[in-house]
DNA sequence: GATGAATGAGATTTCATTCAT
DNA sequence: GATGAATGAAATCTCATTCAT
């Protein structure tokens, strides 16, 4: 009886496993050729596995990418919500701490955030189905709203320069995403060194500057 | 004699204007779809041709996608060369006014730019055939290395403050894009209006004020 | 011993239960959806079995769906045989009677008898092994043989009008198929009401009257 | 100039003819195999061509199928709407002349024929366009109604018995469907004479005799 | 005996590209 | 120069069937 129960935990725990193996090859051939380009053959031969086996484990590619983004960005809300929820922090100090969070997010999992913003950049989202598209859009405005609070409150606290929110925010974004496709695109051409890390510091660094409640 | 140079110099003119046709058809296009799900059949019906007679005038699709690109670039480089030798602005003054070039740039062909930002974040680079690469990597690097020198010369002149040089074009570079894809995406999923012109420019003073050199 | 002897029956007998569970779950689906269209999963989920367990008990798909018209077929003789050796009965009584046969059959099971409709009615024919069709073929001849013979029987007796025996065979087999497949389609495009009992009435009284032996 | 318009009217003919290849090539293969048996290379092997070249002309298979439906079934209603206007029979001769027409539709196009009853007599209606599925659905009301009006006038007219008219019209169809299914289907088997013109000859017999108005 | 996992084979469909006219 | 017609090659996806457990 027990045994029984251990054994069909096993088996759960294999599919979960199976399931997270073709994840991150779907992860790795779409952020190397993009949704289009990568094919279901290139993804099972990453995961070894026949083709026809993925769709075992997910209805179609279009979900197989969805579900790869929908990590990503669950992943990024998780972080965000956690640095929400700090009582400890100023709204100011909230939006100093973000650059460690998409730090942090692109650190975890460089080729999915590429893939996130690809998606963004790009109508792949026409081809999904219209609930992952809805859920994904769902998912990246919750994110955006949070990063916008944190501006309006920063200001309401008085801690952060009277700026409108909404535009810092999708600075905010926007420069994260605008350098790590930028550094990475520069990282393809010419494979020497990653610059990404230092630029994006002197980037939040002028953020930071440009926030700051003058007195 | 003189009669059929003209109609030689005619027919150049003609097919001058049928290849822009296309360029523009193939601009429109591909910065709606992106470059896999554009189809040679939806360029030849923006263009008024057919699919046959666009391989009158590029090779293929990829050569057709990079000669846009490669348009692009160059008409970037020309707008940056000529920001280089106006002997009436200080280094300074070129790094400001590096905001009205791509502004310009985007103003005058929104696609255009969209394309070139689509083209360095993706996959696309791969397809394509390693001549038209190394072209674009070219132009690219090119310009890139203007925007460098602008910011070396600036600080040596010392109307710019000492900040890292390539990191600063970087940044240049990477809002601009960033930005511009991000709003882009932003007006996909959601139509309404259109942020990106007051957040451009809320970025381009932040970058000004950081860059500015402090007595 | 004698408890081995048992145990070996029950086992026997679970088979054949579950076989028969098969061949209902078989029988629905193929009715609903036709041959091609009807998978194994679908036949496995209505036997509450997983599709490789139907392979322990048929060889493939097109056997357990000829089984299904095989034992259909031999319901069918079983009846016709009952009738024929029946003495108390003239030939033309027996006639009359088969009306009452095929639609026992086709109270007691619809869907079956819509199988053999359609496997007559198609191409469903040219998949199935050899031997499969000749066991079907000489079942489908000998049901129809001893309709003949009730016919001739009853020429040769006076108690029929003199017609073609086959082609009398023919038509109450054609009217009474033509008859169930056409009410089945009007239902499916507008599953409102069913018509096919009184349909089948008028039209069997039709036959009657005109197979009676006019004085 | 008239040239030209000679030549586009040729190209135009050219295309209606290989249209027509096409349809011929499914009708022979679809009415072979069926319709999930039948593949588009099969079809596009029949008409000499590839089967990409089939899209070029039909949608997809569905339409290509429908297509072939909705010939038989106008065909039908033409020679329907036919009889319908002709003012020189009353009512019952036109019951009479169905036969003939039914016939004729049968003459002119066995294998559509069968066809027509194949797809009502399964779900293949299903995985058809909506649009398509309801033009066919149009097409067979309407035949269905017209027979049905030929009855129910006939009997106001006197010149035919009392019967349900909507009942006479299904056994109208369902007849001439079952013997065509069935005499069809004992060639398949056996594939010696054809039976089905004196079967029917005989069954159309029955069914005048039936509703003749008895005095 | 039963099944979950896996796959090979094949079907539909799309599309860049070519070629005769 | 332009195009309609055609196609090869490839991609997605489905499904009957097998096999280790």
């Amino acid at each position: 009886m027990v045994l029984a129960e251990a054994r069909r935990r096993e088996k759960i725990n294999q599919r979960k496993r199976r399931m997270q193996e073709i994840l991150d090859a779907g992860k790795k051939v779409f952020s190397v050729k993009g949704y289009d380009s990568a094919t279901m053959e290139d993804i099972a031969r990453h995961a070894e596995l026949s083709p026809a086996a993925i769709y075992l484990y997910f209805r179609n590619k279009g979900e197989l990418y969805a579900s790869l983004n929908i990590a990503a960005l669950k992943y990024l809300l998780k972080e965000l919500d956690k640095l929400s929820s700090n009582r400890l922090l100023t709204n100011a100090q909230k939006i100093q701490s973000l650059r460690d969070v998409f730090y942090r997010v692109f650190e975890y999992d460089p080729e999915i955030l590429i893939n996130i913003f690809h998606l963004q950049a790009s109508d792949q989202l026409k081809t999904l189905s219209p609930e992952l598209l809805s859920e994904i859009n769902k998912l990246t405005t919750k994110a955006h709203r949070i990063i916008v609070k944190f501006y309006q409150s920063g200001v309401k606290e008085g801690t952060l320069a009277d700026k409108h929110p909404v535009a810092m925010a999708d600075i905010f974004w926007g420069v994260f995403c605008g350098l790590v496709l930028w550094e990475e695109s520069k990282r393809r051409l010419n494979p020497q060194k990653d610059f990404l890390q230092p630029t994006l510091k002197i980037a939040f660094e002028m953020i930071s500057s440009y926030i700051k409640k003058k007195k």
